[in-house]
DNA sequence: TCTGATAATCAGTAATACTGAATATCAGCT
DNA sequence: AGCTGATATTCAGTATTACTGATTATCAGA
């Protein structure tokens, strides 16, 4: 009748964090060879096919404004994207993909993805499935609250 | 067949990166109002029973060892341990909870497992067996491997 | 043509986690 | 006893992160 660990170190909600950093850990590194962080991938995923100014952008990944600033200027250093000022709002700098951007994209989201599936390597197709619902359900939980 | 997520946000891996820092967040938001941060509950909960040197703390916490200094610095403004020389090896500061640090400690573990409560409402029983088996076999992999 | 709001940027700040140096002490050898 | 290399703790300094607040340019509406 009790299933209750006595350490801390034991409960899944400390193992929740551990294993969270571990996995931001693993993609920071699987993207070290492109030179970008996973931020980086994740505008570039964001600014192909859609226009969208930096504020947009913010708020599709919940970066800070000051942030998404540094964010973009690497993405134009590293060749991968560039500002524009929107014709429509002169106060606003609309992000796009050049093409060496949107194959660097390509080449991060693979690994990305070939990080995840070493991630989760230890479990089962079957496990993975499930992990990956019940990680939606806490997710999307999270979201719906203010933080 | 072909059950492969399309954004990153939608797969696991990044999931489990927010889902640990809301956890993160959540944790040392319950444990505010008693001035403390899960670290320092870690080394209370470590030194009830043992006689242990903050090496030795920081080896089962896995902190670093300026940041120990700092938490037992902490501890000891609290009230809730005190540094003790060993009288076997004078190098050595043995950390030695209080009267109150043990009933801090109390207090605080049920702060954290009321977060923990509150984290993992949104799924039911079977689910959170489900989950803490998922989190702790990654949680031991992720341990077995270098970082 | 004002007024208040918004977008992007920059400068400065606070927190984090670390590296490397300094000090004191130990254990083993001669 | 005295020397050598290693260990425990501490401190100072560094790099990174994520932010707040101020600034400039532009917009939308009265």
């Amino acid at each position: 009748m009790r299933a209750q660990a006595d350490r801390i170190s034991d409960h899944t909600g400390y193992r929740l964090v551990k294993v969270g950093h571990v996995a931001a850990a693993a993609f920071d590194e699987a993207l070290a060879p492109l030179g970008m962080r996973p931020r980086h991938v994740m505008v570039l995923e964001a600014i192909r096919g859609g226009t969208l100014s930096q504020q947009d952008l913010c708020q599709l990944t919940g970066m800070d404004r000051t942030t998404m600033v540094a964010v973009v200027d690497e993405l134009e250093r590293l060749g991968y994207a560039h500002r524009e000022r929107s014709a429509a709002d002169r106060r606003k700098h609309v992000v796009k993909p050049t093409a060496a951007g949107e194959s660097a994209f390509e080449e991060a989201a693979r690994a990305l993805l070939a990080a995840e599936e070493a991630l989760l390597g230890p479990l089962s197709a079957a496990e993975r499935d499930s992990l990956g619902g019940l990680v939606a359900k806490l997710f999307e939980a999270a979201a719906r609250r203010p933080g």
